[in-house]
RNA sequence: UGGGGCGUCGUCAAGCGGUAAGACACAGGCCUUUGACGCCUGCAUUCGUAGGUUCGAAUCCUACCGCCCCAGCCA
């Protein structure tokens, strides 16, 4: 499908079209992605990387790729791997822009002795739990560090000594010397280096002292030339510390913080932390488990770059808190498969039938469009023989009114096959489940149409038995039970998991044009949903599929009201 | 009791002093060899509340009310 050609807009395209108007930054725009490479990234994620790419895109500027790498401690070289391929997979492209922080540690250390010559930073050698201490709380002010007055000499031989190992982990800090009293507990002299003896995964052992997100993040902008650096409300509180060290520094450019709502959605989690949490508890088989909402599981789950962006265009941005309802979400998906996804045949749930007046041994080939909206995406010939599968769920003994599909006596189409009726059934006697159905065709409707003109209200899919392809099936639902996991103060958001968030079917039924589909290939599995073949696990001599989603039901929906 | 934000349909979200876009959801109807898709119709006399300014306010002013974020040597 076509993605809109006009993005909708919001108050930060708003903002920089008032910028482009007053010729602010002669008319560039430059925005840059700075994800920590201390996880996957997921569908929050997703939301910034279109906000960002999708700016510099549609204003004919740049969004550079940063990673913010600047604690050791938490970050690893398999996490930018997976980012890159996320953000090329989301299909956006970075080109020549690819940064680190970590590439910046020379010009930031050197920023840093500027500071202290200038008496706007201090080595500070009180502990952690002083500082904090000594921070005062939301309503008391708080004391100012008794080596806040150290001269610049004593300073700068004290940084020096830390940058050159000299001291412990914690020994001294690097702070900013502001304002003890500030209502913004950012402003009371915030630390903006501290000593790390850890390797890191960039510059190995060449520091032992690293600088917090306050200092490298806005200089790290600053370097860049970025013009304006969207990042979430929670550091609306640091924009003025972003601003004084730009400020005090003079740099060259100062870009202009912006800050907008990060992506909430019912069901789910969203933050790094509690992903790994599901991870390393094994509660998911991991990062792209396609349970998850990281862009590495929806992925294997089946969903398409186009479908995450339209997604993101439509939640639109803002500045409230908000959380998005999973349906548009799933949507979005269906939007995009429903145009692309050649239709197919498979049953979930086999129920066999025995069209008892069909010659035992014969076979025909019939043909079945792949996109009934889509003539050119051509057709396939599907083989029909007396022993077919069709869904349990599409008989039923004693059938309502309404239902459309087979019950004792009644008559339905198999969709591209023939018009058959019910004439009886089996059942086992113990479980009382039906085993098997008898029916008769009527030879005169192959392909479904009846020369009498006679209608019949249901249509169902099938799979001749003899011709079928077995596969698993892995059917998925959402990964929490509650609306939002992480509302209960008192219970940990692992409590609400959905314990039937993954049912794997072990016997279904495929057409045997599915043999031929390769992994991440995606279906219409008619009258079911949308799959697409597992990409670890699916082996051509034992497919397995993912359910991405399934489509809409209204006859279940009708069903629920009663 | 400090500082910073936010309050427009069930859920998102436009709107920027001229008389409430759109999307999802929902409800009806049409179409149908997918109870899918598609199409049509309906869906905020009202913008957290109360005042005020104005010919005119969701948009400006004032005061309340409610929600979110901040006390990492995390980002």
């Amino acid at each position: 499908m076509n993605e809109q050609e006009n993005t909708p807009t919001n108050f930060i395209r708003n903002i920089i079209d008032e910028d482009l108007k007053i010729n602010k930054n002669n008319g560039r725009v430059v925005t840059r992605f700075p994800p920590e490479p201390n996880g996957y990234l997921h569908i929050g994620h997703a939301k910034s990387i279109c906000l960002n790419f999708g700016i510099a895109k549609d204003y004919n500027g740049a969004c550079h790729l940063r990673f913010d790498d600047t604690n050791p401690s938490k970050e690893e070289t398999e996490y930018i791997d997976s980012i890159k391929e996320d953000v090329k997979w989301l299909g956006f492209d970075w080109g020549e822009n690819i940064f680190y922080a970590s590439g910046y540690f020379g010009q930031l250390y050197d920023f840093a002795v500027q500071l202290i010559k200038m008496d706007k930073a201090f080595v500070c050698s009180l502990s952690a739990d002083e500082i904090r201490q000594q921070r005062g709380t939301l309503t008391e002010p708080g004391q100012e560090s008794p080596y806040r007055n150290r001269s610049v000499e004593e300073n700068l031989e004290l940084f020096a000594k830390m940058r050159a190992g000299e001291f412990g982990n914690g020994a001294h800090v690097l702070r900013a010397k502001i304002d003890m009293t500030s209502g913004n507990l950012n402003m009371r002299d915030p630390v903006i280096y501290r000593i790390m003896h850890a390797d890191h995964h960039r510059t190995g052992g060449q520091w032992c002292i690293y600088p917090m997100y306050d200092f490298a993040h806005c200089l790290s902008d600053a370097i860049e030339a970025i013009t304006h650096s969207i990042c979430t409300l929670e550091f609306e509180d640091h924009r003025p510390l972003y601003d004084w060290v730009l400020d005090t520094l003079q740099t060259e450019h100062h870009p202009q913080q912006i800050e907008f709502a990060r992506l909430n959605l019912d069901f789910t989690v969203m933050s790094k932390r509690k992903l790994m949490q599901l991870v390393n508890d094994k509660l998911v088989s991991g990062w792209d488990d396609p349970r998850m909402l990281t862009v590495s599981g929806l992925r294997r789950r089946g969903y398409t770059p186009a479908s995450i962006r339209n997604f993101c265009e439509q939640i639109g941005v803002g500045k409230r808190n908000s959380r998005i309802d999973m349906g548009i979400l799933e949507n979005a998906i269906r939007d995009d498969l429903n145009e692309i996804a050649p239709r197919v045949m498979g049953v979930l749930d086999p129920l066999k039938v025995i069209i008892d007046n069909y010659p035992e041994d014969q076979t025909e080939e019939l043909e079945a469009q792949n996109h009934p909206q889509n003539p050119e995406m051509g057709s396939r010939l599907v083989p029909f023989s007396r022993e077919l599968y069709i869904e349990q769920t599409d008989f039923m003994e004693e059938p309502p009114n309404k239902f459309f599909r087979l019950g004792p006596g009644r008559e339905v189409r198999l969709r591209y096959g023939y018009f058959i009726t019910c004439q009886s059934f089996e059942k086992d006697a113990k479980s009382g489940a039906i085993t098997a159905i008898h029916c008769t065709y009527d030879p005169a409707t192959k392909g479904g149409n009846a020369p009498d003109g006679r209608k019949v209200k249901g249509t169902i899919h099938w799979v001749s038995a003899r011709h079928a392809v077995k596969a698993q099936i892995r059917l998925y639902d959402r990964l929490f039970e509650v609306e939002n996991p992480e509302a209960d103060k008192e219970k940990d958001f692992k409590e609400f998991i959905n314990p039937h968030s993954l049912e794997v079917l072990d016997n279904c039924q495929l057409e045997p044009a599915l043999t031929a589909a390769q992994p991440g290939d995606s279906f219409q599995f008619e009258r079911q949903g949308y799959f697409c073949v597992e990409t670890k696990d699916s082996t051509p001599e034992a497919l397995i599929f993912n359910r991405t989603v399934t489509l809409r039901d209204s006859w279940a929906r009708e069903n629920k009201k009663g």
